[in-house]
DNA sequence: TATAATATTTAGGTTTACCTAAATGTATTT
DNA sequence: AAATACATTTAGGTAAACCTAAATATTATA
C-alpha cells in the first residue's frame, strides 16, 4: 500500500478511535475517506497484517503502536504546513487544509524537522489544534466548550472543533479567531443561544450549535 | 493517469527534448524514469490521446503547447522549492532534488504562487537553473562553459551541468559555488585540464571534465 | 541489398486501489 | 426467538502503472 493511501487510512482510523474509545468502523472509515466499505475492508485487512492495525472480522480496528506513530507523525506534517501557510505565505484559515493534505504525505524527516525549526517550533496549528511532536507527544491544551462558561467569565478563545470552510468563515465575518477574549453575558433559555461579548466590546448572540463548536481557555 | 506520473513522464520528455532537438526517444525516457521500454510505450500513447505529446508509431515525440506548459510548470515547482528548501530551511544544493521531486508534485496554483512571492521571485534555483515564469517563460541566462572561457578573463559562475550528488559536494570541497568569481590561468595540454583562479587567490587544477560541467558568464 | 543490431511495440501478467452487488454476520426490535 | 435492519465481508470487475518476453520496425553494417 502506498505511503499516501496508508497514512490517510491510519489517519482516519486515529480521528475515529478519539471519538469512539472502542475504536474505528468499517462505514465510519469508508465515510471519512470518501470510499466503499468493502474497499475498506480490503485495506484494513492489509493494514493489520502490516501490524499497523488491530482487526478482528466484524470488529472495530484499532491502531498498534506503530500504526499510532504514523498516524501522528502525518498529523504532525499537517499541522506543521498549515502553520507555514498561514505565517509565511499569507493564507486564511479556511483555506489550507487541502494543500496540508497533499503536503503532510512529503516524507523527508529532516524536511519537516527543519520546517518546524523555520516556524519557531509552534505548539498549535492556526485552527488551534496541538501539533505533536517529533516523538509524537501532543502537548495538552484542557480548553473547554463555550457552552460550558459561567456567565460574565472571562475566557479566551483557543480552538475550534468544527473545520468546513463555511464554519471558518461566519468566525471571521464575526471577528472570532483564536486568542480574542470571550465572554457570556446570557444564555437564553428557548433555544440555548449565547451572548457573548468580544474583547469586552458589546457582542453578539451565537446559536448553540456554534458556540458548542468553540473552545475556549 | 495521475498528475504525478503525467508530470514526470513530460518533465523527462522535456529535458530530452533540450538535448535533442528532434524529440525523445522511447528508450531515454524509459532510462530516465526507470521504467521498461514497454511502459513508456503505453504512457506516451495516452499521453498523445490527451493531447499533450505528439505521438507516432516509432517516432521520437515532443510535446504539443499544452504538454509543454504542463511540463515548464513542475521545472517552475520544483526550482521554487529548491530555493526554499536552501534560502528557508538552510538545506544544501546537494540535498534538495529529491525533496523537490516530489513538492513539484502539489497542484495548487495559489501555492506557488505564494510561495514565489515568499522567496521574492527568484530568477534561478540553487543550482544556477533559471526558473520560469508563471506564464511558462524563462529568463535567458546566456552563459558557457568554463572549458570555453579565454585565458586569464575573469568570470562568474553561474551554474552547472551536472547535477549529482558527487559533482555538488566536489565543487563545495572546492569552494566552487555560484558566484564566484573565477579565471582560467592555464589550459594544459597533455589532458585539457585547466588552473584555475577562484575570488583572485591562486586556485587549483580541475580535469576538463569538471571544468565543462561549470558555466560561466 | 541482405543481414545483423538496435529500438519500439505488442501480448500477456501482476499489484494496488478502487468499484458494485451479493452473501453473510451482528444487532435490534417485535 | 424470529424477523428485520444494518454492518461487514466476499466475489468478481476495472483502470492505472508497472513488468517480462516475444514480435515487429527501423537503422546500421557488411
Ligand atoms: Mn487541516
Ligand atoms: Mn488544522
Ligand atoms: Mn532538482
Ligand atoms: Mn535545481
Amino acid at each position: 500500500m502506498s505511503s499516501y493511501v496508508e497514512e490517510n487510512y491510519l489517519k482516519a482510523i486515529y480521528k475515529l478511535t478519539e471519538r469512539n474509545k472502542d475504536g474505528a468502523y468499517t462505514n465510519d472509515i469508508a465515510y471519512e475517506l470518501n470510499v466503499k466499505p468493502g474497499t475498506v475492508t480490503e485495506a484494513i485487512k492489509k493494514l493489520g497484517e502490516k501490524g499497523l492495525i488491530n482487526y478482528e472480522k466484524y470488529k472495530a480496528v484499532t491502531l498498534t503502536k506503530a500504526g499510532k506513530m504514523i498516524a501522528v507523525k502525518t498529523i504532525r506534517k499537517h499541522r506543521l504546513w498549515e502553520v507555514f501557510l498561514v505565517e509565511k505565505l499569507g493564507f486564511k484559515w479556511d483555506e489550507i487544509h487541502p494543500m496540508a493534505e497533499e503536503l503532510e504525505h512529503i516524507n523527508f524527516e529532516e524536511l519537516t524537522e527543519r520546517l518546524d525549526n523555520f516556524l519557531g517550533h509552534p505548539e498549535f496549528d492556526p485552527h488551534g489544534d496541538p501539533i505533536p511532536n517529533k516523538d509524537g507527544v501532543f502537548s495538552n491544551h484542557k480548553s473547554v466548550k463555550l457552552t460550558s462558561i459561567a456567565l460574565n467569565t472571562p475566557v479566551v478563545m483557543t480552538g475550534i472543533e468544527n473545520h468546513t470552510t463555511s464554519f471558518l468563515q461566519h468566525l471571521d465575518k464575526l471577528g472570532l479567531k483564536l486568542g480574542v477574549q470571550v465572554a457570556v453575558k446570557e444564555i437564553v433559555d428557548f433555544d440555548k443561544s449565547v451572548l457573548v461579548s468580544v474583547n469586552g466590546k458589546k457582542g453578539f448572540y451565537l446559536s448553540h450549535d456554534i458556540a458548542h463548536n468553540i473552545l475556549c481557555k
